[in-house]
DNA sequence: CTGAAAGCGCTAACAC
DNA sequence: GTGTTAGCGCTTTCAG
């Protein structure tokens, strides 16, 4: 621990200061602050108000919460408040926060379950017992611990199972399969058929998920997918989400070079569907005109050009949802059973998807992938 | 304040408990703790490791300072996380935080003064000696009262004239005139001097020194301005920089229809560089060909289409600095004067920006704008 | 309706 | 080297 100037609350007046300016005891303060002042005298009262005002008091979060064991203070974990979804994530985390009285103390745990888990603790040890995660490991075993001792958890971007834990855990989030669905059943509409998806490696439960979408919505289309339609780049070590553009760039030039057939991308999010789009135009091709991109998220995709047809995450929705379950469950006014909550997502269409060319390269698909076949479940 | 459930550290262990264990006392432990254990006997302090370890010990920092008044953790306070810029900006905060064990707790201004004012107040309640200043107002009044009972602050992104203030005040920023220096100087050396300046009104420090280095390099290369050529529409009500590109888009729009003559742009930011290209676009013209567009920031400037130039700025240089000076501070290991620390921006050239073609409305400019002049301050 | 007293978990004198 | 004591600012029985 760092050594400290010693500086004590310098002007910064106490409860018993207040007591004794006003004439009474700090437990009479103590009441009032605490809306038990119902009954009080009204000169009592007054004569409180007054002393608060004129010493400008306010009560030491540190010495209640020592007492009590409660303090107003969330913790949100996200991979990486650099990026952008995580950014938005965060301010309407804090909106709904503020809205309660509640303050936010933020890490970015760089989808590394040794730091988040530190970061938990980190928290812990401040009296924060409320822990929102943005993220969506696989595991979420680093916290099995924190949430026995009492942290109260909520999962943002990934719906859990809760039988799958051995701890009560709330979840908030998108229907990721749907939006993977959406994105790629837009594309197939268009009648695109030979689809790309882009996206890390990273193990993630919203990742699984949305490709799972796009692999339910090409085998409803009765379209057979070729393996090296989907990118398998492992994202590299340290990933921090800041790099997920580049990234983007490199799975898609790998895809294009590949499968030139394909004519369709869907991206995991909006930064890897701008790298996608930067590795399609140094491809030489166009976009929409040659290939169409949608994505997922809709974060910065309206912004670009051409603005990019994309899956909206209510990210609002679902920040305040997760912000109010969790208080209300420190708070105490909640039911024992986890919740799940989950919001279906919609798609936004812009410019950069279109119907496809037909195209010389389309035609020469090698071995069987994009081959429409008899659609069994067609619906 | 609300009501909670009263669950208390339950499952957690206290120095008591640990001394107990260890069969020493409490001071023994807290010596320990503070890296006092020097010339402890050995066994002691192998009894109290295990002791730690077996109860899973932390130290409650609450308790801790209610006794030291110390606690170690940051105030950051942005106009919104929301923003790229800002959501870096964070991140680098966070990490060079982090380095020092400290935590970090935001809140989003939206450039609201009494916001602030409130957020900076409730840091100081929960023993937050710390805080972080990332935008520029004009005015940093609203902070006085709190400067003057103890609070540290380090402002970032301004460079701050320290006799300005009754209270002692760090700075770091980048040089913002020379940013818009550069940004402008490096259109002007293409050929272009019917340049326009895409910015909100938003009154804050780094905004007037950027449109400063743009006049500087104006005056410099000879060229007149027109008033026409600098938007001046003012950013609507709650600002919450969200709708940046969206303004700068409208603002690009209203440049474009009153000075056709224009051939390059200097924006504010990314965001309202993002839009002064969707506008650009709309008015039918491409960049760079017919409009060339130079960003200052360069948070998402690479990854879009195409890849802006622009002035980067240091933001990884600016908040490492401006974290270990607060620290420094906390600490007490500082000087008394008031430190300003102002780093260079460079720019980065990409493909928005090209010579400029020779255009039937540029040679059609009215009145003297864009003429050129003798050159006075040629150097 | 108000107050006195005890104590949350920790650290800082000051003994021993 | 280690322990004793007092007390940070607040809340909470429990009396009055």
């Amino acid at each position: 621990m760092p050594e400290h100037n010693g500086e004590r609350r310098r002007g910064t007046a106490s409860i018993s200061d207040v007591a004794r300016l006003a004439e009474t005891s700090a437990t009479t303060i103590s009441n009032y602050l605490n809306g038990r002042a119902h009954r009080m005298a009204v000169d009592t009262i007054a004569r409180i108000e007054e002393a608060i005002r004129h010493l400008n008091y306010r009560p030491s979060y540190a010495a209640r919460q020592l007492k009590t064991g409660y303090i107003p203070m969330l913790g949100l974990l996200v991979p990486s408040v650099a990026n952008p979804f995580h950014g938005v994530l965060a301010r309407h985390v804090e909106e709904a926060a503020l809205a309660r009285g509640y303050q936010v103390v933020f890490g970015s745990s760089l989808r590394d379950a040794l730091r988040e888990q530190r970061y938990a603790e980190d928290f812990w040890n401040f009296g924060i017992r409320g822990l929102i995660i943005g993220s969506s490991p696989l595991e979420l075993g680093h916290l099995a611990e924190l949430a026995s001792r009492g942290m109260r958890i909520v999962v943002l971007d990934r719906n859990v199972n809760a039988s799958d834990f051995a701890f009560p855990l709330d979840s908030v989030s998108m229907d990721n399969l749907r939006a993977g669905y959406l994105a790629t059943r837009h594309l197939l509409d268009l009648g695109h058929h030979s689809i790309g998806y882009v996206s890390g490696a990273t193990p993630t439960v919203s990742r699984r998920d949305r490709l799972d979408g796009y692999h339910q919505a090409m085998r409803e289309a009765g379209v057979l997918v070729d393996l090296n339609w989907i990118s398998t780049i492992p994202s590299s070590g340290g990933y921090d989400d800041t790099n997920a553009a580049d990234l983007g760039k490199v799975i898609t030039a790998e895809l294009l070079k590949k499968s030139v057939e394909l004519t369709g991308l869907v991206a995991l999010n909006d930064m890897y569907a701008l790298g996608a789009c930067a590795a399609v135009r140094e491809h030489g091709r166009e976009i929409p005109a040659e290939v169409s991109v949608v994505s997922i998220d809709d974060v910065v995709a309206s912004l670009v050009h051409p603005p990019l047809t994309a899956v909206h995450h209510p990210i609002e929705a679902l920040s305040t949802a997760a912000v109010n379950c969790l208080i209300d469950r420190l708070e105490g006014r909640h039911a024992v059973e986890a919740q799940q909550i989950v919001i279906a997502p919609e798609i936004v269409v812009r410019l950069s998807t279109s119907r496809p060319k037909i195209s010389s390269r389309a035609a020469s698909t090698p071995g069987v992938s994009g081959k429409l076949q008899v659609n069994q479940w067609e619906k």
